[in-house]
RNA sequence: GUCUCCGUAGCUCAGCAGGAUAGAGCAUUCGCCUCCUAAGCGAAAGGCCGCGCGUUCGAAUCGCGCCGGGGACGCCA
C-alpha cells in the first residue's frame, strides 16, 4: 500500500495531477511477468489530449522509480512497475518467519466484541448434512474474527421450544421402553417418526402433544424433567461430533432462554405504537417498506420466531455489548432477517444497523430431500465418519509406514469435509452426493494439508541445519517469486474476509500458497548443494508451512505435520 | 403475482470498488518418480462470460429490460 503511495508521488507531478487522484488507478497485473502494479493511461489521455501509449513511454522516460523498485517498462497503454525481489523477498520471509501463528493476525479488533450466531441445531432432533454450512461458516468466522483481536462469542441458538417437544414425550410416555436419560438422539429420533406415523392414523395423539407442551411452558415438574434430560443428552451427544471438528461454544442460549424476556418486547411494541392487532394477532405493518407484516404474538396468544429473535438480539446487545452480531443461517431466512431488523429499527435500537445475516444456499441431496419425519435423514457425523475411513484406507496405501494412521486420518478426513462448503461464495446451494463429498483430489483440504506435510517433511530432514539468517537474493527464480506474492497475499485475505464474511477468501488464499509451493517444490531442489541457496529455500518452505497451518486453523482444519 | 438471489468451459466454481490474450479444479487424452511425501507436477482439448439495449476511450464486471433457475411471501423455524 505505501508502494502504490510511492509511485503516485513519483507519477503525479509528472502529468500535473494531485498523487491522491491517481493514488487508486493502479492496479495488479494479473500476469506476474506483467510487473507487480500497472498505471493504466487511459484516463490521462483526455487531460494530456494524447494517446496512452505514449504517455505511457513519456512517463516511462520522465520517471525517477521510488525505493523498493527494480524497474518500470511502458507496455501498450500501461507502466508496469517490477519491485525490487530482493528486498520484497526479504521483507515477506522475515515478517512471516517471526510473526509464526500470529502472521495475518491484527490488532484491529482489540476492545470490540462479535457474536457469531451459527450451527443452531434443533433439541432431539438430527445434527445433519444441512447442518454443515452453518457450522463450519460460522466456526471459520469465529476463528477469523479472534484472529483479528475482536472478542468472538460464539452463540448455538438452540431449537429447544416448541410443540414438537409434546410430542417427543407423548412418544416416549407411549412407547418408551427405558429411562428417557439412555436415549439417544437417534433413537429420539425414531421415537419422533413412529409419533407421525401413528398420528396419521390417530390425530387425538396430535392434542395430547399439545397438552405435553402446555405443561413444559407451566413448569409441570415431570414434563420439565423429561424436556431437560432430552436436551442434556442432545448437548452431550453432539458436543462429541462438535469436539470432532474442532468447535465449541461461548453460548448455548435456545430458544427457552429468551421464553421469559419476549413480554417486555411485546409490551414495548404496543407502548410505542408500533404493533397492532389484526386478524386476532399482533404484528408490525411493514408494508411502508414493501414487506409483509411481522408476526409478534400468534392469534392464539403465543409467540413466534420472530419475537424471540428480537429479545435474543436485545438480549446479546446488553449482555456483550456487540459491535457486529452475525447470524450464519440459510438465504430461505432472508425476509425474517429484514423483517425482524426493521422492527427493531423502529424499537429506535439504532445498533441494529450492526447486525448482519450471513445467508447461505441451500442444501439439498441429489434425488431425495431431507426430512426428520420421514427419516430422511444425513446425519453428519455418519458422513465425517465416512470421510475418516476413506482417508484412513488412502493412508494404508500411500503411507503404510505412518505410525499415527488414525489420527491423521481423522484430521484429513474430517477438514475435507469442512472445506466443502468453505471453498466457494457462501450464497451457492450445495447438492449432497457422496462421489463429491468423498472426492479428494484437486482443490481440497487434503490437498492443502498433503502440503502441508511436505513442508514439514523437508523441515525434519533438515533438522540440523541452520536456515536462520537465510539470504532472500537468492529467491529470485520465478516458481520462488510467485510463492512469496501468496504468502505476501495472506494478511489482507484475512481481513478481507472477515469484511465480507466470507470465509472463501482465506480458502482460496491458502490453496494459491499450496499450489505455489507444488510447483517450486517440483522444479527446484530445496535441499540443494550450496548451503546458502539451501538456506534460503528452507526458509521459504518454513514460512510456507506457517501460512498453510495459519490458514487451515482459521477455517477450523487441522494441519498434520504426516499424512 | 410481488419481492429477492443466482446464471462464466461437459461438471463444480474463482474473477465483478470497469482495464492488457477471461482463470482454476473435476472429468477426457497424453506425459513426468535412479532426487526433498506422485494425495504431486506438466501438456492437450474445452468459452457469443444467459440474451438485448444503454453508460464509457474501454463492460464478464455498472444501469435498465427480457429469458431461465433457486428461495420467500401472516400465525413452523
Amino acid at each position: 500500500m505505501d508502494a502504490k503511495q510511492n509511485l503516485a508521488n513519483a507519477i503525479a507531478p509528472l502529468c500535473g495531477m494531485d498523487a491522491s487522484a491517481i493514488l487508486d488507478w493502479f492496479e495488479v497485473p494479473k500476469k506476474a511477468e506483467m510487473g507487480d502494479y500497472a498505471f493504466p493511461c487511459f484516463r490521462l489521455s483526455k487531460v494530456l489530449r494524447k494517446a496512452p501509449a505514449a504517455i505511457a513511454s513519456e512517463l516511462k522516460e520522465q520517471l525517477v522509480l521510488p525505493s523498493g523498485f527494480s524497474k518500470a517498462e511502458a507496455v501498450g497503454p500501461y507502466l508496469n512497475f517490477y519491485v525490487d525481489t530482493a528486498s520484497q523477498a526479504g521483507s515477506v520471509l522475515q515478517k512471516v518467519l517471526s510473526e509464526k501463528e500470529n502472521y495475518g493476525s491484527s490488532k484491529i479488533g482489540s476492545g470490540k466484541t462479535v457474536c457469531v450466531e451459527y450451527s443452531s441445531i434443533n433439541i432431539a432432533k438430527p445434527f445433519g448434512f444441512h447442518h454443515l454450512p452453518s457450522t463450519a461458516i460460522g466456526n471459520a468466522l469465529y476463528r477469523i474474527y479472534k484472529f483479528l483481536g475482536y472478542r468472538t462469542i460464539g452463540i448455538n441458538h438452540l431449537g429447544d421450544w416448541g410443540t414438537q417437544f409434546g410430542k417427543m414425550i407423548t412418544a416416549y410416555k407411549l412407547w418408551g421402553s427405558k429411562p428417557i436419560d439412555d436415549y439417544s438422539i437417534r433413537e429420539l429420533v425414531s421415537l419422533y417418526v413412529r409419533f407421525h406415523e401413528e398420528a396419521e392414523k390417530d390425530p387425538s395423539l396430535n392434542d395430547t402433544a399439545r397438552a405435553w407442551f402446555h405443561k413444559i411452558e407451566s413448569n409441570d415438574p415431570e414434563a420439565m424433567e423429561l424436556w431437560a434430560k432430552m436436551k442434556d443428552n442432545t448437548i452431550r451427544e453432539v458436543k462429541v461430533t462438535y469436539h470432532r471438528m474442532g468447535i465449541d461454544f461461548d453460548s448455548w442460549a435456545g430458544e427457552s432462554f429468551y421464553e421469559d424476556k419476549m413480554g417486555a418486547i411485546i409490551q414495548e411494541l404496543r407502548d410505542k405504537g408500533i404493533s397492532k392487532l389484526d386478524q386476532g394477532a399482533e404484528i408490525v405493518d411493514l408494508s411502508e417498506w414493501n414487506m409483509p407484516p411481522c408476526i409478534i404474538v400468534k392469534s392464539d396468544g403465543s409467540t413466534i420466531y420472530a419475537t424471540r429473535d428480537i429479545a435474543a438480539a436485545c438480549y446479546r446487545k446488553q449482555e456483550y455489548d456487540f459491535c457486529k452480531s452475525l447470524y450464519v443461517v440459510a438465504y430461505q431466512q432472508d425476509l425474517h432477517f429484514r423483517q425482524f431488523f426493521k422492527v427493531l429499527e423502529l424499537m429506535g435500537r439504532e445498533w441494529v444497523k450492526d447486525c448482519t445475516h450471513v445467508n447461505f444456499g441451500m442444501v439439498s441431496m441429489e434425488d431425495a430431500s431431507f426430512s426428520t419425519r420421514s427419516g430422511n435423514i444425513l446425519y453428519l457425523d455418519d458422513i465425517l465418519q465416512a470421510a475418516v475411513d476413506k482417508t484412513y484406507a488412502i493412508i494404508c496405501e500411500k503411507s503404510p509406514d505412518l505410525e499415527d494412521k488414525q489420527s491423521a486420518a481423522e484430521s484429513v478426513g474430517v477438514g475435507a469435509i469442512l472445506w466443502s462448503v468453505l471453498y466457494n461464495n457462501r450464497i451457492k446451494d450445495v447438492s449432497f452426493t457422496w462421489d463429491k463429498i468423498l472426492n479428494f483430489d484437486g482443490e481440497t483440504a487434503p490437498y492443502v494439508q498433503y502440503t502441508h506435510a511436505r513442508c514439514c517433511s523437508v523441515l525434519r530432514k533438515a533438522e540440523d541445519f541452520d536456515f536462520s539468517s537465510p539470504d532472500a537474493s537468492l529467491l529470485d527464480d520465478p516458481y520462488a517469486q510467485t510463492l512469496l506474492k501468496a504468502l505476501d497475499a495472506f494478511p489482507a485475505a484475512v481481513l478481507s474476509a472477515a469484511d465480507k464474511n466470507e470465509p472463501y477468501v482465506v480458502s482460496r488464499c491458502i490453496m494459491s500458497v499450496a499450489s505455489a509451493f507444488n510447483k517450486f517444490y517440483y522444479e527446484q531442489r530445496i535441499m540443494a548443494d550450496d548451503p546458502a541457496v539451501k538456506a534460503a529455500r528452507l526458509a521459504l518452505t518454513d514460512a510456507t508451512r506457517q501460512v498453510l497451518a495459519n490458514g487451515l486453523n482459521l477455517l477450523g482444519i487441522q494441519a498434520p505435520e504426516r499424512m
